[in-house]
DNA sequence: TCAAAAATCTTTACATTGTCAAGATATCTT
DNA sequence: AAGATATCTTGACAATGTAAAGATTTTTGA
């Protein structure tokens, strides 16, 4: 093109000034809650921030950067959401009964966070030396924690229980996204009423 | 090249007259068993049987129908390690204690085939109506309602103690193989210790 | 203030992948 | 042995991740 003024769309504005990056993910998080997770694709996260297909490179490093800082988004999101749950119990039993059923719940209406919070790609739960202190796993060991001290459950230790009760609830998750129960729990009030009816008697 | 005879390499022999199926599973398992999921590729499985890159095309009608094949005798597999395992126990506690260790151990062992049991790709565990019958999960029906019959074990019914356990020993399973225990279970021993340190007050 | 530097974005380009269509070769059927 | 069928190859296409090089905008420093 000739370098005349034509009719000069404002070439300001063109560019994200800095705030690319955020609407990267913002786009990628809308592709991940359309529900087709292969979909995601680095071009298809550009074409619907406007940008060229290369574009992305300038602000993460590779695909695995975009997904790894989607799925820390959808680990702060899972704590969010855990820790609203317990807002309305009283008891420290109660309380990690919410929290569980909260788990299952949010991985059954957001299955793709749910996926990426545990794929090889971001591998987001795979800190370095031991259980993450922090996070969605933070809240389970504070419950956990408060319900030993309590004497409402009994463990050898918090890191004991905590493990075996987030193997309970992931497990349970991981049936209902992407194992046998996928067919039978079509619902949140299904998801729900499994996740209280197994997870109920801690 | 032209039609003449040249060194003449045997046509026959090149054609693997029905058996490039098996070949082709064959291939496929041997890069699974490597540890690369991302380089289980089509045209890789062709390359090492030593064919075509479209050559899998006659066999397979894609590339999730090679890996639901090969997720289907993951499902065998691990049936068979199940029941392998709970040969050596004597009351029915103790077999279905064993059942959900191996369940673990196999999955730290295998973790690519035990990925794709649970991948939406092939979707193996996916069965139309309800929970599977039969395959491994049919192991833990057995042994679940063997134990409620002993009474050793208390649950409403053979169905929600089943995906109870399953869910439990499932859970563990991905927080060793995807989760954040990836780091600090590096031995078959190790996987097997936490299996029983969890599971085994059932 | 204004030219150099840095940041941001685009255009090209390349290798790899899944898939399809058309042709070639082998095997089977009759 | 000839036609039909099964099996395999070649070639092509679109989509993807990624890198290099160029263009444009913004920032910086004298």
């Amino acid at each position: 093109m000739s370098r005349s003024s034509e009719i000069n769309t404002p070439k300001t504005e063109h560019y994200h000034h800095g705030n690319l990056r955020q609407a990267l993910l913002d786009a990628a998080r809308v592709i991940s809650d359309e529900g087709n997770l292969e979909q995601l694709t680095l071009r298809e996260v550009a074409r619907r921030a406007g940008v060229s297909h290369a574009a992305p490179y300038h602000h993460f490093k590779d695909k695995a950067a975009i997904m790894t800082a989607l799925a820390h988004d959808s680990d702060a999101r899972l704590e969010i959401a855990m820790r609203s749950a317990m807002k309305g119990s009283q008891t420290p039993e109660a309380r990690l009964n919410a929290i569980g059923v909260a788990y299952v719940v949010h991985a059954f209406e957001h299955p793709n966070e749910f996926r990426m919070l545990f794929s090889r790609e971001t591998q987001v739960m795979l800190s370095p030396p031991r259980l993450p202190k922090d996070g969605a796993f933070g809240v389970l060991l504070e419950c956990v924690t408060e319900c030993l001290n309590a004497g409402v459950i009994h463990f050898p230790d918090v890191e004991t229980g905590s493990l075996y009760l987030w193997s309970l609830v992931h497990g349970l998750a991981t049936l209902i996204v992407d194992g046998p129960l996928h067919q039978t729990i079509k619902t949140k009030k299904q998801a729900k009423a499994l996740a209280v009816k197994l997870t109920g008697g801690f």
